[in-house]
DNA sequence: CATCAATTTAAACACCTGTTTGAAATGTAC
DNA sequence: GTACATTTCAAACAGGTGTTTAAATTGATG
């Protein structure tokens, strides 16, 4: 089975060149099975449903990614001294750029339907990611955490779902920023160069210098005080 | 028209919530007019298609937000001695949170939207976005540039898209990230809040120092060399 | 009250959605 | 080649989508 071109492995590559560009929700299995050119139900008779579709799409890329990523976390745990905050961040660019082994053009593909995943099926995607990989990213905020000593906890959280935002939504936009960028500054961009850029801005975010306590909590009476 | 209880009225408080919570696209004109207690017709009927009451519901908004924007952006200009990031980031603190007069939790809601629009219906906001009110957000540009001279015209471009990715994915999981706050730190936190906690954030992002020439363009092959 | 326009209503429209079905086709082992 | 399991296929399913229609209701004006 996976004979490369065998029909499961033609579903996926249509699924998530679609799932990326148009998001999940809005990605009709008709317009898969008509890309791919197989039969309607094979992807009933393959995956089972959409949803389990969907969850094979991404798999495919988290397999590879995430168990790199835990090797290079463990190994950046095991230096002497803390790590820079650029160090830390710099471990995502080769397992991130190794994701264009899986597919052609793995790495741009991937960041987009985790931008999808995250937006689309509101909580979903999260709440999947902290049940199968929540030890991994605890080493990510344990390394930041190094990097960063003055950062409190609650301020770090914030900090890098902020960043993971930056991420998401840039990859989400990819296309249309990249034409922009062309069409403002002559300036042809790759997923590569994105990436790079995206470095050096967060490096900087996330150790941000805290501001002098401002009282936040008691300038701002619980306006959102609905429940939910 | 308008009588704060009409048709019109109802029907665009329960899109408001239904879009903001659910998105653009999975959220049904049947599930409006039964949140908002109308026929369904009268959608149609009062502004023409879905598509339609999208833009009004945004523009409810953006009517009262940008020529505030507008506004503060020219009063910054106008000072004699550029003005820093940080201060030219904090204009935005009071027209967003003035949003509340509009309606309750209008802050929350409208940037709930935004990043709804940047995703749902991709490309698509962002072209209405620079068609009605590019003249105000060059205004803004022009601001960043002067806080930071050093910043290349391209680097800004990308670092304010970075930024918007931000505000918006933050904001449109705003809800789940307010619930693992306050489980996780017990730490309540309203759209204030978020806010205030971004201003510091973004200010030292955006003003990340350049990283020293690494000649992307050429260690980054062209990978992503098909059109679209 | 009568007239006319504005609004509301229930019903239907044509189309799309994910999923299931049962028969046909294909592949595999004896 | 016959039996068996795997896979493909066209067709139908039940349910949801935005939009339209024409009649009923309401509101305002003379």
């Amino acid at each position: 089975m996976a004979s490369k071109h065998s029909t499961q492995h033609k579903i996926l590559d249509a699924a998530q060149n679609l799932f990326a560009e148009t998001g999940f929700n809005d990605t009709s299995l008709r317009q898969i099975t008509s890309l791919a050119e197989v039969n309607l139900a094979s992807v009933n008779y393959h995956f089972g449903s959409k949803k389990e579709l969907i969850q094979a799409v991404l798999q495919r890329y988290l397999l590879v990614l995430m168990p790199r990523l835990d090797q290079e976390f463990t190994r950046l745990l095991a230096t002497r001294q803390p790590n820079s905050l650029a160090q830390v961040l710099s471990v995502f660019v080769k397992p991130l750029l190794e994701l264009n082994k899986v597919h052609q053009n793995g790495t741009r593909i991937f960041l987009q339907l985790l931008g999808r995943g995250y937006t689309d099926v509101q909580g979903h995607l999260r709440w999947f990611f902290n049940q199968n990989y929540g030890r991994v990213l605890d080493k990510l905020v344990q390394l930041v955490q190094q990097a960063c000593p003055d950062l409190p906890a609650s301020e770090l959280f914030w900090r890098l779902h902020f960043s993971l935002g930056t991420v998401v939504f840039t990859m989400a936009s990819n296309e249309a920023l990249a034409e922009i960028a062309k069409a403002d500054f002559n300036e042809k961009v790759d997923i590569e160069g994105v990436i790079l850029r995206l470095l050096p801005y967060l490096s900087a975010a996330i150790a941000a210098p805290i501001p002098q306590v401002a009282h936040i909590s008691q300038t701002a009476p619980m306006l959102a005080s609905e429940g939910r």
